[in-house]
This record gives structure tokens, sequence and C-alpha cells, in this order.
DNA sequence: CGACCGATGTACCAGATGGTGAGTTAGTTC
DNA sequence: GAACTAACTCACCATCTGGTACATCGGTCG
């Protein structure tokens, strides 16, 4: 709320404060406080795991102290499951934006598959803090209320779109909307997840830009091609 | 802690030795001792992680002690690596075992991806290893001579499948082996890695025993409805 | 039998780790 | 401008963690 500059100027008699990030005026701001410290703890969670994150060094790439860590969080896991509930609610506000409404069912799925595939590549650290979460068997987004029954806009989307292939006829019979976000999430999310094994034993970077137009075309054509088999 | 009740009963002389597991006789094994370690670790690596799994507590749950662990393995990063190379190289010789060459490539492509689908599913720890050296973004298997350039008998047998039903002029051929080999993953390790945050946000368990057999059928039918379009 | 060396157990450590008690500063309210 | 409280700093701690020094034990070989 209201940014008053009180007063920036060198006139300040002692504390220059602040330690890291540019130079700011701000010397007292609780959402702005909170927020780095969510930010920081979120590229430190998913890039060194729940267990390999350290709270000592999420406290020194703030600009603030640990002390603040649990003052507005309480402790690690609190503090990992505000990261995790910030990711899952910015994915899901995106997936909200999807509109493929217009077109006939075959080309919606195709259009919805993509979509998802350019998401999921641009979202690689929220990939890496679903597959942590899963090593941890999802006990965190257990514990949180705002997670658990987190619904998602994607498989809203694609039920009404299987719902209107099925009304065309063009649509096989036995799946459901989930069963088809399974083999949508299943193949964006490996391609990004696993990266780094794929890569390591067969020596091919499922994430090369070079090959992306032909993942991206292969996983429409798979999806379209099994939905309309037969 | 070894308990060593150092005259309990009356009759040893001395030193009645071995701690832990079922009544041993052996007293100095060293393989059967590094064993013991390796089975251990890979139980709590895969079940914490790297950096979750502690040295203390694999030691506690072998019949040896943290010493030896470290007399046998040289420390916590080489022994996960031993882990990750046994782990591998059990995982491929079963591999070996795929025998799919007598059938028509459609078929032998669907039997084929029913296998993988068996294979991943009887290997949950194998897939959590995986998830988790992708979480270390496969530092470990580029530091292993061993694994880096470990080749994939799957992968083979798909190549001849596939080449079978290019000259049938029955698949397409816009893709290669290690394409299809990746939808084929994509499908069988999300179901096992991501079982967790997908069941807790949808209510749905992808591993299910009630619906595996559809689960199977609609794997099989996804890679052969592509493979075979147009 | 005695020497040798691989295998093993005990005790211990320095630094890291998550966490906290208690005091201090700044902005707001009356 | 005094009182009040949210925001913040500093120093500190108990415990855990990976790792190691060192003595010792036991099978084997000459």
């Amino acid at each position: 709320m209201a940014a008053q500059p009180s007063e920036v100027g060198p006139s300040l008699p002692d504390d220059p404060s602040i330690g890291a990030a540019g130079g700011v005026e701000r010397v007292r701001d609780a959402e702005r406080t909170r927020a780095d410290i969510l930010a920081v703890a979120t590229r430190e969670f998913a890039d060194q795991g729940y267990a390999g994150a350290r709270i000592n060094l999420i406290a020194d790439k703030t600009s603030t102290t640990k002390r603040m860590i649990y003052y507005y969080f309480g402790g690690k896991e609190q503090l990992y499951i505000a990261v995790l509930e910030q990711a899952y609610s910015l994915i899901r506000s995106l997936e909200q934006r999807l509109d493929v409404e217009h077109l006939d069912p075959v080309e919606a799925i195709r259009e919805l598959a993509g979509l998802t595939f350019d998401h999921h590549e641009s979202h690689p650290d929220f990939i890496r803090l679903v597959s942590i979460e899963n090593i941890h068997r999802a006990e965190h987004i257990a514990r949180s209320t705002v997670l658990s029954g987190l619904a998602n806009p994607a498989v809203d989307v694609l039920g009404t779109i299987l719902q209107r292939g099925w009304d065309a006829g063009v649509f096989r019979q036995d799946v459901d909307a989930l069963d088809v976000h399974q083999v949508i999430s299943a193949f964006c999310v490996f391609r990004t997840a696993n990266r780094h094994t794929f890569g390591a034993i067969f020596g091919r970077d499922m994430l090369d830009p070079a090959r992306r137009d032909h993942q991206r075309q292969m996983l429409g054509d798979l999806v379209v091609a099994y939905l309309t088999a037969r």
C-alpha cells in the first residue's frame, strides 16, 4: 500500500540498511519482505529439493534475515508449503486463460495439447517442484488446505471438448477427460522432468529447440490419432 | 548399534558377533557386508532422496557400522552413485530379456509397450531413483563411468520393430525409435513418478489395480494409433 | 606358529542446520 | 507526543551430519 519515500537522500544519520537487492528506498514493508522470501525460497526449493534447500542460504539470498522467515512463515516446512501454494495458484491462474471453445473438437484438442506443451516448457521450476513433491509422496499438498482440492481448469476445458467430440461422433468413447489429461501431462512433464537422465543416457536433449516443433507436432498427432482411431 | 552381550550365555568364550539380521554364522564376509550396505542404501535413497537420506540411518539399518560404509564406498556421494549403478544395471539386465521379434510389427509394438508398462510398475524404487537423479540434473550419472553411455536394450528392440513396420509400410516415417521410446517412457514413468500429486489433486490413483488393464490398453492403443495413423 | 593385511568396532569431531529468546526500531493512532 | 504494535536485528543454541583417527580382530599363507 501507499508508497511514500520518507527520506531517500543521504541525510540518514545511520543505518544504510537493506542488504542485497537494488537500491530500494522502502524500509519497512511486510508484503515486500514476504514476497522476497517466497521468491528466493521458490528458487532454492525448486533447485535443491526440500531436504537439500537450506534455510540459512535462503535467508542469505534474501534482503532480510533468517529470523524473518520464521516470523512470516513459521518454519522450513511451512515455507515450503507456501511456495507450493503460490506456484500452483500461479499456474492455475494462467491455465484459466485457455480458450479453445470456438474450434472444432479435433482442432481444439490439438490446440489444447499444444498450449499445455508450451505451458510446461515455460515453467520448468514448477515441474521441478511437482517432482520434488512427488518424492515426498505429496504429503505437503495433503497438508495444505489450499491445495488439496484445487481444481484444474485444463481438465474442465478438456471435458467440454471431449463431449463435443463425442456428440459429433469423432472421438472414441472408452476414455474420460482425466485419462486424456494424463496422457498430455505425461508427455509434457516427462520431457522436462526427465530431461537430464534421458539426455545423459541417450544423448538427446528432449528440450533442444531444434527438436521443439517436431515434439510439439508429435504430441498433437499422438492425442488426435488416439482419440480418433478406428 | 549392535549389542554384544560380552558374556550373556555362559557357553560362548567370546564374541557372539553380528548385530542385527537373522541368525547368521558368517563372521567376516566382505561381499555380504557390501551388498547389505548397498541394499539398505538403495531403499533409503529411493525413499528420502539424496539430500534427505542419512548416512547414520543407513548404517543403523545395516548389520554393520557407519565406518564400513566409508571403508567400502568412500562417502555418501560414492555410495549413492553405487546405488544408481546397481539399479540401472539390474533394470537393463531385465530388459535384455525382451523378445518380441516373432510378432508382426503392430503386435510387437503393442507387446513392447505392455512389457514396458509392467516393467515400470514393478520397479517403483527405480523410478524414484531416476526422479531423484533428475532433480540433481543427472550430475551423478554424468560422474559415473559405468552409467554415462549405458545403452538401453528396449530402444534397440524398438528400432528393429520400427524398421520392420516401415518395410511393411504400416508405420508412419516421421519418428525414430527414440521418439517412440520417449512416448512410452513418458506414459509409464508419469503414472508412477507423479502418482502422488496427481492423486492429491484429481482424486484418482493412477496405479489403482482396478484401472490397471484400462491404462495398459490405453498405452498400447495410443502408440499403435499414432504409429499407424493415416 | 607367527606375520600380515583385509575387515571391523569405538569414540570422537568440526561445522552445519533448523530454530529461538529477547531486545530494538519505525510507523500509526489517539 | 506518548502509547502501541508490527516489523526487524542480533546473538545464541541443541542437535545432527558427514566424516575420521585409531585400535583391533581374524583368516590365511609361508
